[in-house]
DNA sequence: GTAAACCTGGCA
DNA sequence: TGCCAGGTTTAC
């Protein structure tokens, strides 16, 4: 669920009715997820003003009255919505802020694999060493993947989903970015020429800025922060499609594994 | 590099 | 019953 596009999303959605609230109460139903939910976290929220949001790569970013963040991630299945007036928690709802001016922030995780913490100095060098945003159009070009092969035989599929090269893919996306590039997944990106890597760039932004519009793939789960789908999961072309016909040429799409993860191609149209 | 780990739910 | 899942980290 949480990419890129899903993550914005929810920020986009969120950004209006939290911006302006202040934290009143903090409910914590278990004692960690990546990492604790405890009395620290609690101590930092509490009282604090909710003065902005922004985004890094798959992490959401709310910005304090104190001058610290509050980061979020979203792991696998992370789910995290304002919900207005009374609000019981239920199963998988592991933290609830409530506001002095009513409403409650709830972070819904049934595999935990994700993150909620105040100015974390591990999560601060992820994002420092994290790459560049992909719809960076001063940073994310065809010269600096080139720049970034010389170093390394992996596959270009692996080197798209390594958050340190660019930030915020994830699978589905890899998967559809590779389609339009016209490239197997398991291609090596040493063997890529300059016409390749550019048409890597090109596609990551279009399907990138076109999730965004969509407001992200939901798959089996996603909602945003007020509860809606998203539409982008119509737009897939390979992504969870074995044997389907590709929507260019009709060939039936393949699955492979590469780096431990389904990836889904069309045997013509990539090469 | 690759495998296994974290955890739950859904589906064949 | 077993396998798979949008992610990341840790250990061979």
């Amino acid at each position: 669920m949480p990419e890129l596009p899903e993550v914005e999303t929810i920020r986009v959605s969120l950004d209006p009715v939290l911006v302006g609230r202040t934290i009143a109460d903090v409910e914590l139903r278990a004692p960690m997820l990546r990492r604790p939910l405890d009395q620290t976290l609690r101590t930092a929220l509490l009282g604090r003003r909710i003065v902005g949001s922004s985004r890094r790569g798959k992490y959401l970013l709310l910005a304090l009255s104190d001058g610290r963040t509050w980061f979020f991630h979203m792991g696998m299945s992370g789910r995290l919505r304002f919900v207005d007036g009374e609000h019981l928690p239920a199963l998988h709802e592991h933290l609830l802020a409530r506001f002095v001016e009513g409403g409650t922030l709830v972070f819904h995780d049934p595999r935990r694999f994700g993150l909620s913490v105040v100015e974390d100095a591990a999560v601060s060098k992820l994002l420092a060493d994290m790459g560049p945003e992909p719809l960076d159009e001063q940073r994310f070009t065809a010269q600096y993947l080139c720049s970034r092969r010389a170093t390394t035989r992996r596959s270009i599929k692996d080197v798209l989903m390594d958050q340190r090269v660019v930030a915020g893919l994830g699978n589905i996306y890899v998967n559809e970015i590779l389609f339009r590039a016209g490239l197997r997944p398991r291609r090596s990106i040493k063997r890529l020429t300059a016409a390749d890597l550019e048409r890597v760039v090109e596609a990551t932004r279009t399907v990138i800025a076109d999730a965004i519009e969509h407001r992200g793939s939901t798959i089996s789960d996603f909602l945003d922060g007020i509860g809606r789908r998203g539409g982008y999961q119509w737009r897939h072309c390979v992504y969870d499609r074995e044997g389907q016909p590709c929507p260019s040429c009709r060939t039936p799409i393949k699955a492979v594994i590469v780096g431990q993860r389904s990836s889904f191609y069309c045997p013509k149209c990539q090469r």
